[in-house]
DNA sequence: CATCGATTCAATCATTCGTTTGAATCGAGG
DNA sequence: CCTCGATTCAAACGAATGATTGAATCGATG
């Protein structure tokens, strides 16, 4: 029963979503959410308390959404060697960012939430970034081998480099399409980016691993 | 006689930067910025025409005044060798995302606007990406060397994941220190920050370099 | 049909914000 | 001292917004 929305409170979970995405939480009008939901202006007090409640409640719908659509380890086997890991990772970390599909707005939320955080950043922390963060970490100790155990902040450093180059994608989309206008945004582009992104990521680790070997012994 | 300021006119520019950073440019008030440079609220509208003009001369005041504190190609000579060039790259931009100094809000006015356009992106794209990706695209391929010639698009991609490994600590500032409270901010973890992006990339432009020259042989 | 809780609706309130106004003040030049 | 343009000031205006209210409507239950 608690999931069990009238209608009304799910439409507006919605047009609330893509609003906010849309203009961010300030810019947003509750009028324009409830024109949107097709509902009246008094729906977002009665089924949500106030504007605020409601931002809260379609962020963490939205985080929850993308972990369905893309689950952490999709389209990998457990067992599958480490650099295929890491490519599964990039790519549902891009998809789940990038994904224009039914709610299209999740990503954008998610990412202007990192960026300004709200007070809701902190629910967002605990039960989205970090278990993705630490898939990524075994992922990374693994790749790294020994190289990881002589610098303890070298994982977090690689993780970083990996989630930064893709978070590039989503959080600059503006300034790169006006800087880069040949980097597009389709599907094939962003399978190509995957690629990219897998690759040069262990092509580096590879590096700082044969380094680590040669200072280490 | 353009720069001139009347005292008024330059704490308000000052007081802008500091308010539209911290809170962004809706949730900013007029009335915040005026109390903070202990003018009147009229001054904005006599100065600056209204709030967006306002904004639009700050940030590119911002842009102006860090690209003046860290120049394209500062502390490296012109002829030191690409990956000395590389690291001070990745030094001056970081610098100017992240330097606290005197006008402190300068990187997260540029970082937000990045993020969340507002129309005055336009000037930025031109005035300031441009030129620091022209710069970053001569030592990448310089870098790739032949590598750069087999892939027409390499050499952008490379240069997104530099920019983005850079650019995640500033945007995601928030959301890293919920999630990685050992990370930190100083000049020592800058120091290493800027040391491992470059040894990071380094290492992935060595490996591509290697496989091109492995696939085009 | 009558009842009652849940939901929807139009109308409005109180507040806040960007902007404007017209008078007051300042400061240099005659 | 007077003049005049530039600047500052207190006060207020009009528009927009989040929230509230109380009546109307709906829908299941007896």
């Amino acid at each position: 029963m608690e999931s069990d929305t009238s209608g009304t409170r799910a439409r507006l979970l919605e047009a609330a979503g893509e609003t906010f995405a849309e203009l961010g939480f300030r810019e947003t009008t509750v009028r324009e959410i409830c024109r949107r939901a097709g509902a009246n202006i008094a729906a977002v007090n009665y089924h949500f308390g106030d504007k605020e409640k409601l931002y809260r409640e379609a962020l963490t719908y939205a985080a929850r959404v993308a972990m369905e659509a893309h689950p952490i380890g999709a389209g990998v086997r457990p067992d599958a060697p480490a650099p295929d890991r890491l490519e599964g990772f990039v790519r549902n970390f891009l998809n789940r960012l990038l994904d224009e599909g039914r709610p299209a707005w999740h990503g954008t939320l998610i990412a202007r939430e990192m960026v300004e955080p709200t007070g809701a950043l902190d629910e967002l922390a605990r039960n989205y970034a970090r278990p993705q963060l630490a898939r990524l970490r075994e992922i990374v100790a693994e790749l790294l081998g020994p190289a990881a155990s002589g610098d303890p902040d070298l994982v977090r450093q690689v993780c970083t480099s990996v989630v930064g180059q893709c978070l590039f994608f989503k959080t600059c989309r503006p300034m790169v399409e006006r800087v880069m206008p040949e980097q597009g945004y389709g599907p094939q582009d962003r399978a190509r980016l995957i690629r990219h992104i897998a690759a040069f990521s262990l092509g580096a680790i590879a590096e700082l691993r044969r380094r680590a070997k040669g200072a280490g012994a």
